[in-house]
DNA sequence: CTGAAAGCGCTAACAA
DNA sequence: TTGTTAGCGCTTTCAG
């Protein structure tokens, strides 16, 4: 590893001068031949700063702290995760993802960051919940993702789920589903009311009366599937809102088995957690997507803008595909999810 | 954050006498009463150690570099990712997970890991594939994760792939099942060829004969469900032993269409990714469980000892769920899958 | 057996 | 405009 050391010695200057133009702090204080020069000779070496030595005077690590519940275990994190490292890198972050099981756990790795002075902490849970903040984060930058702090106090970016339940439904509709059913989640989280109410706006908004018989709430577990079974003999829904691809899956099997096929007899659309279902799988299955990655991506973007103290306007946004508009017509495609940004209430 | 100045004033000692006890190398160096002093102020202040500036002076940062290539997307790394993380909590490391897209962004990543002054890395690709070594980490302490490397000199753990076909087959024959299908992968990896030898094995071990009209090799597309279909119609299987979970969904689906039941009129055995199935989905799908978790505490492990020259004995085990053994009778059941490691060829 | 002192790579006052 | 110096928290000779 070339250090500054090196370079200065080199260039013939001492090592404070080094550091200022290599921190671009050089500005009216060195001369600009010589920035150049010391420029130069970086580039020739291949001079990398040592984060850890800076961080020693600075008392930044430019490391982040990405701590999530269960999520790095299942795929629908993966989005976020890579996300949420794109940006870190574009940031000049380095991200660390810990996952913890318990409560006993998490608290050992948030302190075991802490010791590696992490400058900030993502705080992740699945599916949008309400959720508490970790006593011990409570005096560090902390962005909240895919989650909603109880207290309304630190920030969090989610997505906008009023409108994926509106969406799909607004989709059901077009292409032309007369008993449009609701397979929701049991679960008291924000997700699941946000898209129910979303479901109920579009039906509302299509002169269509909200009928209690078309919804399911169910779990992930066995009676789920004959919840589903009896939905369908009861009611002989044509189209199908799933909470998410789980669920879905809950519909291909009940149609199978019944001589259904999707996507000519049955319209399904199931938001995507990728927890299921390869679109390959499933060709017919119309998702909404979630933009994990894009969740991430903005989750540290605005970490670090608060870090730095800096404004958020200014990050780049990585390139991304176009948001799909709501189309009439057949199905399948894509619904694009947009995303909420909640501000923190404590100026 | 409490420093070592701090319990050196508070003890009455020098600051070099607090690094020597609670570096456990006070042995013959430190008068007794004086160390135990030292290690309760120390205790009582709540000491942590920080690791970033005793790097500097030792060149250990106690960080491990975790790559791969799109492992963290799919769920089936999570396993992997949580035991590596564990080892490493254990044995006093921070794990940083990167996961890269294509080839340039996985040196981009190295390098970035690598100016972090991490210790070593681990380095794995999904379903034990034949992999060169990116340049970058010739020269660094290095394990392949569910990989064999292509020259055979860097060390590696992976699964016992013959095993895993051997074992499942056989619990399909056990089971009663008088035709088996193979639904393969249609790459050349070595978790496919070692998977068939075992399915091969089994079956000569019974005194049947292999039918390749019993076998599929199909990949992650759209003609993967008809070719499973045609093999489903043409051969009449009464079981089907399946490369993934993904595979084990063609069966799953072929199945209900033709109005057969899974667990009655045929048996599947999977090996378990977690891609496609939650157990509370396929509730009769017997599955050989990858040993996910396992896998990632042991190569974290072995890292741990050749980067510390120390013997891999002494690594604690964590505590796992005692092995199941091949049983006669009824599925559905899990079947446990064993590791193999792979030692460098250097010596 | 213990402490003083140097130094890891870098940054930030302060001098010059 | 540049260099000197001190110090971040820790480890490690080397004297005492």
């Amino acid at each position: 590893m070339v250090t500054m050391k090196e370079i200065a010695k080199q260039a013939g200057v001492s090592v404070s001068t080094v550091s200022l133009v290599l921190n671009n702090r050089d500005e009216g204080r060195v001369k600009s031949e010589i920035a150049a020069n010391v420029r130069d000779i970086a580039a020739e070496l291949g001079y990398k700063s040592n984060p850890l030595a800076s961080s020693l005077r600075t008392g930044r690590t430019h490391i982040l702290g990405f701590i999530s519940e269960d999520v790095a275990t299942t795929p629908y994190a993966g989005g976020i995760i890579l996300g949420a490292q794109r940006a870190a890198q574009q940031l000049g972050y380095m991200l660390i993802v810990v996952s913890t099981d318990g409560r006993d756990s998490e608290a050992k790795e948030i302190a075991a960051l802490q010791r590696y002075g992490t400058d900030g902490f993502l705080y992740a849970k699945m599916s949008n919940r309400l959720t508490g903040v970790p006593a011990a984060l409570k005096d560090t930058p902390l962005v909240l993702v895919d989650a909603t702090d109880e207290k309304g106090i630190v920030p969090s970016v989610e997505p906008d789920e009023f409108h994926i339940g509106y969406d799909a439904t607004r989709r059901l509709i077009n292409a032309g589903c007369q008993r449009i059913a609701y397979i929701g989640a049991a679960d008291p989280i924000i997700a699941e009311q946000g898209r129910l109410e979303g479901y109920r706006a579009a039906l509302a908004e299509a002169g269509r009366a909200f009928d209690a018989r078309l919804v399911a709430n169910v779990s992930n577990n066995e009676p789920a599937l004959e919840a589903v079974s009896a939905l369908f003999d009861a009611e002989r829904p044509d189209g199908f809102f799933c909470f998410n691809d789980a669920r879905a899956w809950y519909v291909y099997e009940c149609a199978a088995r019944r001589g259904l096929e999707v996507g000519r007899d049955i319209s399904v659309v199931g938001v995507d957690n990728h927890l299921v279902f390869a679109d390959t799988l499933t060709p017919q299955l119309t998702t909404v997507e979630l933009p994990h990655f894009e969740m991430g991506y903005w989750s540290v973007a605005k970490l670090v803008s608060i870090i730095e103290n800096s404004p958020l306007d200014d990050v780049e946004w990585p390139e991304t595909t176009a948001p799909l508009p709501l189309l009439n017509g057949p199905m399948p495609a894509k619904i694009r999810c947009t995303l909420i940004e909640k501000e923190s209430v404590r100026s």
